[in-house]
DNA sequence: AAAAATATTTAGACAAATCTAAAATTAATT
DNA sequence: AATTAATTTTAGATTTGTCTAAATATTTTT
């Protein structure tokens, strides 16, 4: 139906008018792909022709109704076959987006319907993300980050704001993964760092930019 | 490492020269693939420079060790891939050969030793295919064709040697699948059609091409 | 509001993978 | 062995997706 390029860009654009929500530029899609800005602006005539976009020159990029539905198909393949690869295959949480990435664009709606039942129709990815249905509805939920928590309060980890790799095995080092436990036992006034009680067990500083890539539920 | 294209060509030089012998001929290739045979011209030369193929012009072609080891490496993905949809997502033997020839190409060597441990090391996929080792080692099994059975005599269907849908959807309207007995009764002197009883149960009658279709243990 | 900085598009080029039509080579047939 | 037929390659074109450099538009700053 339609190329991987093509599939790339829309999901591209999806992700970034989610954070801003505004028309998206040409630039940050440029910067997001690590493309050329020459390259999206060709892409985009391409993808308004076919009216999965609506694009006005100069003035940035909102996604049609059928972009839209098109971008939230893949990221619905990606992370299904993301728990696929970390539930069954026993793949750790850094080491899945980019195999997911080639899959979410295997053609067959039939084997996302099999795949998806046969996880047992998983809401949320390895990394606390919601799995959209096939609707294309999203699974919310209320969740903090930890920068958010009082001192003294405790939250249970749903999700990571950030999916670097490098971030990932931080994680991994502190022992912090989705379902743990994080205790705020004091917040730095100065730089809003904070110690941490992890699972009950653990003791660690974090800076107050890794708490807010910490989603939490409260307890 | 290789682009989808490559590989499709050095998976259909491998498939053809499995058949006939000898070296593998432009036109074979173009047939095989459904391109015209000056695109496949264009496309050896390519390979013959990254000396994944031996070529002269008008002489046909050879993988080399490089080339060969790609191929295999691509039946091996197929096939685990076939087994996955089979026999996790619950999909039919005729339904899985589109999605295993897309499903082949994703880049990732531990995915594949990953996906074969899950499945626990498979020999065969459902259609009864050997699937390569990490080496590129094929098990062999000492196999007949019915139309070899002498009449009286019983096999068990182990595989077969014709892979279309309309065909694999033919055995399903019969009741024939992997592990079926088939006893033959009768043999038509004059085209060589076979009466057969399937699991002791159906009775059918069968071509001499079909009965050479279906490969089986003796028993 | 003019100048400077930034963002975006256009123009022109390139590589990959394909095609058709024509030319060249090899194989088959009389 | 010469002619015909079939196969294969070459030449030249096309599409897709990308690039750089230059031109244009918009935004920000003075």
């Amino acid at each position: 139906m339609f190329s991987v390029s093509e599939e790339d860009h829309l999901k591209a654009i999806f992700k970034i008018a989610e954070k801003e929500k505004k028309a998206v530029s040409t630039n940050s899609i440029a910067a997001y792909m690590n493309t050329a800005p020459a390259s999206v602006t060709d892409m985009l005539k391409k993808l308004a022709d076919k009216e999965l976009i609506q694009y006005q020159k100069y003035k940035g990029v909102t996604l049609s109704a059928t972009g839209s539905k098109v971008a939230i198909q893949l990221i619905r393949k990606h992370r299904l076959w993301e728990v696929f690869l970390v539930e069954k295959l026993k793949f750790s949480w850094e080491e899945v987006h980019e195999i997911a990435e080639q899959l979410e664009h295997i053609q067959s709606e039939d084997l996302v319907l099999r795949l998806e039942k046969y996880l047992e129709f998983p809401k949320f990815d390895p990394h606390g993300d919601p799995i959209p249905n096939m609707d294309g509805k999203f699974t919310l939920r209320s969740q903090w980050s930890v920068a958010e928590l009082l001192p003294g309060h405790t939250g249970i980890i749903l999700g990571v704001r950030e999916h670097d790799k490098s971030f990932l095995l931080y994680l991994n080092d502190m022992k912090i993964k989705l379902g743990t436990s994080i205790k705020v036992l004091q917040k730095t006034a100065y730089d809003q760092s904070l110690r941490i009680l992890i699972d009950g067990r653990f003791e660690n500083l974090i800076t107050k930019n890794v708490a807010h890539q910490l989603l939490v539920k409260k307890v």
